[in-house]
DNA sequence: CTAATGTTGATAAAATTAATATAGATTACA
DNA sequence: TGTAATCTATATTAATTTTATCAACATTAG
């Protein structure tokens, strides 16, 4: 399973963005967005190409120019970036909804591993279908200053609190998901 | 959103193998299963030789040859193949439980991406997870014996029926999916 | 013995993804 | 007006992954 360069840079670059606009900040410059988010920028330039001629980001040419949401962000689904960008979010093109392509398999009606897929695809979509990019930027601004973090595009902010981490810490908890966060308003799992 | 053609081939050659233990037929040869799953030769061997590393399937060498399932299929989770072949589950390697890698981001505590893939994951997860090759292969053969489909490795049985669609078929009905089919033990979606 | 089959490792070809380069257009502001 | 910062658009290269092929060997039924 996996997720594209490209479409890891364009949804992180669409989500700077939409921080940038929450925190009054007009537009950001490649080179801002390339620096902050630690992306190439020449590759990054292509990805918002794409975002722009698909119509979810708008520039302002020239001299301290850059780049801006030209939507309202509960208008951006994530679901549809990943289909821009990634073409598909089915795991496999034969149990696509929007980019349905001929499997090889000799009788695709009757194959259990596409209808696998489709409980898959049914389940990806149900989030990516579900979430704006209004859904992501509010939870990412919302746990960054429960945690006390300085908001990027904030003059001051106390910095990340030094935390020591137990021998057997697994870095992904599935408490971190968004659900768990878009569910409680205030306390976070700790 | 991707499965590897490795990570398809390897399912499918295992549900094969799965139908014909249940059709009492020991072992299939590559070129049995190749032909019949039109699959590349060359390319199966590689797959297989992985799941055989792995213990999920065993060979018979020399003449008249071929491989079979190792395990009892309830054992077989589809979770662990896909991990096995395409190394995760997650659309992106920071929100991994088993294959966790760190990303380019800056703070991925704090990273709205990430937060939303790891829901991905434990969507995905909790279809990959709960099926083992034992679901996929009952359903499979109920669904060819509704339609009147003569099974694999059977001497005898109807042709599939002959189908008119219409206009504007959609190849993928959600409801197409292991979980409707399962949930229903007779009738189906017609 | 021998023909069919699996084993193993090497390698090559193709496709896709990722990244860089280049030439140009636009704009703010000195 | 000039120029430096910026986006636009396309082309090219590099890296990686996927797919496929090759070749020499090992095993086994008959």
């Amino acid at each position: 399973m996996n997720l594209t360069r490209k479409g890891e840079y364009a949804l992180r670059s669409l989500i700077k963005l939409g921080i940038a606009h929450e925190m009054g900040k007009s537009h950001l410059s490649v080179s801002e967005l390339a620096q902050s988010e630690k992306l190439p920028l020449k590759f990054l330039e292509q990805v918002l190409y794409q975002l722009r001629g698909a119509g979810y980001i708008e520039t302002k040419r020239g001299k301290f120019g850059g780049y801006y949401l030209a939507l309202p962000m509960v208008q951006i689904r994530i679901g549809d970036i990943v289909r821009l960008i990634d073409g598909k979010l089915a795991p496999i093109a034969c149990a696509s909804l929007t980019a349905y392509e001929k499997c090889s398999c000799p009788d695709e009606t009757h194959c259990g591993l596409r209808m696998l897929m489709i409980d898959v695809r049914n389940a990806i979509a149900n989030i990516l279908d579900r979430y704006t990019l209004s859904d992501i930027v509010e939870v990412t601004m919302r746990k960054l200053r429960r945690d006390g973090v300085a908001l990027p595009f904030e003059k001051d902010g106390k910095s990340a609190p030094a935390v020591t981490l137990p021998e057997d810490f697994n870095p992904v908890d599935p408490r971190d998901g968004i659900m768990a966060e878009l569910a409680n308003k205030t306390g976070g799992k700790s």
